[in-house]
DNA sequence: AGAATGTTAATTGTTGACAAAATACTCAGA
DNA sequence: TCTGAGTATTTTGTCAACAATTAACATTCT
């Protein structure tokens, strides 16, 4: 039986964890320095422990380090943004299609009803335009074959170039474009599959993240 | 001109590198605890330098942190190499895909020469049978699209993946199997993103790892 | 004024010390 | 001999102090 509740993790990482939000919330802003001294102060712990939360947050993409000049939130650009994307790209259609590949071969039951789930909501976001709504589906529908992949070392990957992608200029930026057009995609990718087409399934998932970013890059220029 | 000498990057950036030296080479072997006072004195530098070094090498995947207990030279098993190969792929597939995109637009005439270049002295080293060069030259094939997808991240990518997957078992394993189906693969590799065919050079890629991964299979088949 | 130089303050890099946790060890008791 | 509770030792986690580097500022010279 597991302990109670200790659970207590290194105090560096829990630094770490919130290191990591403040970033993608946005209260470090891209391109602003972190100070050590006065984020020990702020979290109440020493100088060593932030350093060590912000090296091991460097190599996640997040964090530009400079040697003897600090850390600096990672300003992301758009040629970036573009080779982030290609990145991705490859990594959902290998996720996609390995996805197929164990709804083939039967080691992946519950994500057929998982799938067909997350779309039926999506349908009935769409009509209510719940925007934040329709925001949480779509990460779950990507989680959802990334974790059906079975590759964890691909997840992580994957969420990393996520995370940085949120770091170039307004990150706000409504994503919530053109919904019936992605649900369409989703539809497509979720298709294949479910019908273990693997070759299918990552075109279908390539399709998706190009659109995306194409989509992407319209909101951009509309400003 | 380039300042005289200093260049005196930081000291745990020094244990850093060392420390990855140690594991590629073996010194460090697979699944080995890292005693942090142990390493500080062979190297010596303070603990907390190494351990700094370590964190920092943590996310490559080449070490496992366990609160409280340590670090441990990450032992790669069979279902992680698969899993490594699949997620290699993807990435050599991409920056196949971008390296023909780049030929085709012209932003990429040095690759065009280094490729052949790279291909002729293959052709040779296979009739001298010199494994090690083989090796190196092989390396250098992968390296010289890598750079030329100009995707810097996918690059560091594919590095820790390489890194990840000598660390299963038998390291040596001589990988100069079937040297001759791995030119032709280079070659057709080559051709495609020479053509600046985009769909071509993925296939070939995707195609080229994973007869990789075939072969390293049954290489260990064979012990 | 503007550039170059020297001085001071702030920040990072490195180390050693202490606290807490995990591991190794000892020695009854069955 | 084996088990297991309790203790000692080792190792990691955290902190605070010192050293080195960088950035900010003032002063001098053209």
């Amino acid at each position: 039986m597991r302990a109670i509740s200790p659970r207590r993790e290194t105090l560096a990482g829990e630094v770490r964890a919130e290191l990591e939000q403040m970033i993608v919330n946005g209260d470090l802003k891209a391109g602003e320095k972190m100070n050590e001294l006065a984020l020990s102060g702020i979290m109440g712990v020493s100088r060593g422990t932030v350093r060590e939360a912000i090296r091991s947050l460097a190599d996640s993409g997040l964090i530009d380090l400079i040697a003897n000049r600090g850390a600096y939130v990672h300003e992301t650009t758009l040629s970036e943004v573009r080779n982030l994307y290609e990145l991705r790209s490859a990594v959902f259609a290998m996720a996609c299609s390995a996805a197929a590949r164990r709804i083939a071969d039967g080691s992946e039951r519950a994500l057929l009803k998982s799938l067909k789930h997350n779309l039926d909501e999506m349908r009935s976001v769409i009509a209510s335009e719940d925007n934040a709504k329709y925001y949480t589906l779509n990460i779950a529908f990507h989680d959802m074959l990334l974790k059906a992949a079975d590759n964890p070392k691909a997840e992580t990957i994957y969420d990393n170039i996520v995370k940085e992608t949120h770091l170039f200029r307004r990150r706000g930026l409504s994503l919530a474009s053109n919904v019936a057009r992605s649900l369409e995609e989703h539809e497509a990718i979720s298709g294949a599959v479910i019908a273990g087409d693997k070759d299918r399934a990552m075109a279908a998932a390539h399709a998706h993240i190009s659109s995306g970013l194409a989509r992407y890059l319209q909101i951009l220029d509309q400003e």
